[in-house]
DNA sequence: GACAGGTTCAAACATATGTTTCAAACTGTT
DNA sequence: AACAGTTTGAAACATATGTTTGAACCTGTC
């Protein structure tokens, strides 16, 4: 009855000669589509409104990318390269006090969000797949989201003196991801509640300090409670 | 081209008596479009699929609410209703102390999110909402979540000492609501980042507790670190 | 039982939408 | 210029879906 994301297509489209670098149309339609995407949602966005807005033929979805579902997993794939978790990664590998890496990946994080005014609409398509995840997403979650959150996990159990699957660590690492996805995820709310917001780099810089504080407080004092029976170098899983 | 919420039907069908107290299919209709919508969104639910689902011919809908948005309409209102929205304004209004009631809160709108093992439907279909928001929430923000924030606001500045005003009250109002979002809203995301993570009553009990702890060591530090210059019962606007 | 008002049902309607088709236009190569 | 492969375009297709319709079906009242 409902026609979900076809999945497994046996008889695709593809091209003989790879993507071609630059197809004008093709790359007319990934951008188009990136934003209309972000804007509706996957089964609300209609192949016709996307072609429209590139000024390109209903049937170019169908050629370039075999069905919209194929349109859309690249789209979501540009999106999340796009969505700087090189720079993040880059700050969870960076050699220097724990302290420093911690706020710098949040100020990371948090300047995603904030390319002009508005939540760049990479992490609006993450908002929609955060209501209903489609298959494409579960998967950039592994392959991406887990490993970094795993990075972070380290950091994190390092920075109090628990292992990184220690519950409480998880619970502390949810407690600073949850800050930042307030202002990435929850834009319509935080914009009723706080309309005077404005997500200029200024302010963002201060929000990132402010979370940073906000978290070190009760990591550092986590640590220091615990200092004597578990020292930083030999973490044990706590209670 | 896109029949959106069509907001405005001059020719509702109403029917003269008011809903009857129980009416079976009218009931049914209600309860099982709540999940579908929370399962699927307004966008990709089909009517067909809440009559079959419900046991009710396809003409139910139209019937009993005018159109597709009208029964959409009044499962949202029904949504916020069970929000558990009246438990947490009860917590802010007790006269307990501050912490006591910060724990309340941050408990009551926890537990909403556990109706036995996954997010609770309601939320779901927030989450929605979240990502495309139709012109019934952004009216249900303004009168239901507006009120509770600025409560909010005012109780936590005053364990800071600051005007609910504030840009500093907000922050930390915001830093303690995401810790709270990211487990109703991000549980996709948290899913596949912490896959054994079981939402029982218990372990919410627990993550509010964590929740409260991590939270109150800023708060606490924050108030004793400006005392001397904002006593409690005079607060100022800082810096 | 007859009647009236409300309710349900199967079928039909109108339209929206993803996809396909096939001919025309285009592009680079010989 | 001729040709082959690629890309585009307008129309058609098949299906999904919100809605309407008119008859049948209740259910209580006289």
């Amino acid at each position: 009855m409902n026609h979900r994301h076809s999945q497994s297509k046996l008889k695709v489209v593809r091209r003989k000669r790879p993507p071609a670098a630059s197809d004008p149309t093709r790359e007319k339609l990934l951008t188009v589509a990136g934003r209309v995407f972000a804007a509706r949602g996957y089964q609300a966005t209609t192949v016709r409104e996307i072609c429209t807005a590139a000024g390109a033929n209903v049937a170019a979805v169908n050629y370039h990318f075999g069905d919209k579902f194929g349109l859309y997993t690249e789209v979501l794939q540009q999106s999340v390269r796009a969505a700087q978790v090189e720079a993040i990664q880059n700050a969870l590998d960076q050699n220097a006090l724990p302290e420093d890496i911690f706020r710098a990946v949040i100020r990371a994080r948090l300047r995603g969000v904030c390319r002009g005014d508005l939540p760049d609409w990479h992490f609006q398509i993450l908002t929609h797949e955060l209501a209903q995840p489609t298959p494409a997403f579960r998967q950039l979650i592994k392959k991406v989201a887990k490993p970094v959150f795993n990075r972070w996990l380290e950091l994190i159990g390092g920075m109090i003196g628990l292992l990184p699957n220690d519950d409480k660590t998880r619970l502390c690492a949810i407690s600073v991801m949850g800050q930042i996805l307030a202002y990435v995820f929850a834009g319509p709310l935080l914009a009723g509640v706080w309309p005077d917001l404005k997500l200029t780099p200024e302010q963002v810089e201060r929000i990132a300090d402010h979370i940073g504080d906000f978290s070190l407080a009760y990591l550092q004092d986590f640590r220091s409670k615990h200092e004597a029976i578990t020292p930083v170098n030999e973490p044990r899983v706590s209670k």
